[in-house]
DNA sequence: ACAGCCATGTAACTTGTTACATGATTTT
DNA sequence: AAAATCATGTAACAAGTTACATGGCTGT
């Protein structure tokens, strides 16, 4: 539930209506986190049902219909940013059950797979690196994090992929490996960069 | 669809049954990434919805039924293995946000919240380092694939709040700064390592 | 006959997500 | 008055996931 619990935290600092959470939620995002309105009103359902928040009591609709946290919602909330994340430990990443997958076929053999992964795992990195240059003063805190994020995360993914390609490469001795269309490694300084 | 999109490839491999499915999925895992078999028949419901897998016209049901890939099913795999992963550009990672709404608030501070999540980051890390060394050997492919995805996702998790923590101090000169439970920043070693 | 496994299936629920409908107010 | 914007909401779907029900076959 990160979005209700994000909802959460813009509630416990004051109490809101669903379109201005939005807002508020793509401000701090730098407008790169795009929130469809409906989404919000859904969440924010959830969140009732839940216990987490309820509507002000307060007066006049305006048309605006302001939610509070609860004493509950303010618990919970506590709880997410004290609790580290659980690591979800089959890890649920659709690119490693591709590469099992992939793994003992011919067809795209798992060399094939890997490397168009990688290279399209590059481009991105070299996009985020361009934009982290190009604006990186005066951005919102939240983009910046958020783009350090998919830095990160990508060469983490361009490692991975070199240490698969190796195990695998291990794993299968060269004389019993099918012919790949690309057997060429990519050079590793583009990542280390 | 990454749970359809693997039992696709296994059915392109062989026409079988559910169970069985279940059984290879978990087997190629190396038992790590448990499968409800509920879900394989869900999933399998939602492939023959969409046209990419079919029970095969063949005889006897001895309890069993039999699918298999349609040519469209074949097709829907090509392109899965081919085109590289679409990364989501809003990372929609749950610690981005957790991070993000962090930002500004005292209760947690957000340099509470970030040594939180390193120090259970680096705990991970270090029982998936114990459970690399000790069975490295004769383990299933799969995995190993899935424990260094793990691996290396931790590291760049671990670099990532690092990064995250500079930036925000930088951003926030000391002297505005509220007093943190935990303003000592960790030995970078222990990751490097 | 009963325990236990093999095998299938279904109902239900969660979070995320979109597309659309509705009404009120403001601007042109 | 028409157009735009503010604001709320709903219906519907996707994908993941669990808990439970059912029936058949096998071994004791």
């Amino acid at each position: 539930m990160s979005i209700g619990m994000s909802l959460l935290a813009l509630l416990d600092e004051k109490p809101t209506f669903g379109l201005q959470l939005r807002n508020e939620f793509e401000a701090r995002t730098g407008g790169v986190w795009p929130l469809n309105v409906g989404q919000v009103y859904t969440t924010l359902d959830r969140l009732a049902r839940d216990g987490l928040v309820e509507l002000e009591s307060a007066p006049g609709s305006e048309g605006q219909r302001i939610y509070e946290i609860t004493a509950g919602g303010r618990q919970r909330l506590k709880a997410w940013f004290e609790q580290p994340m659980k690591q979800v430990v089959p890890s649920r990443d659709e690119l490693v059950l591709k590469l099992i997958m992939a793994e003992g076929r011919r067809a795209p053999a798992i060399g094939d797979v890997v490397q168009a992964e990688r290279r399209a795992a590059l481009e991105l990195l070299q996009e985020y690196t361009r934009l982290k240059r190009d604006e990186s003063d005066e951005a919102e805190l939240g983009w910046l994090f958020l783009l350090d994020s998919l830095i990160f995360q990508t060469e983490a993914r361009v490692r991975w992929l070199d240490a698969c390609e190796a195990r695998f490469a291990r794993a299968t001795p060269a004389a019993s490996r099918l012919p790949s269309k690309t057997t060429r490694r990519t050079d590793r300084s583009e990542v280390t960069s």
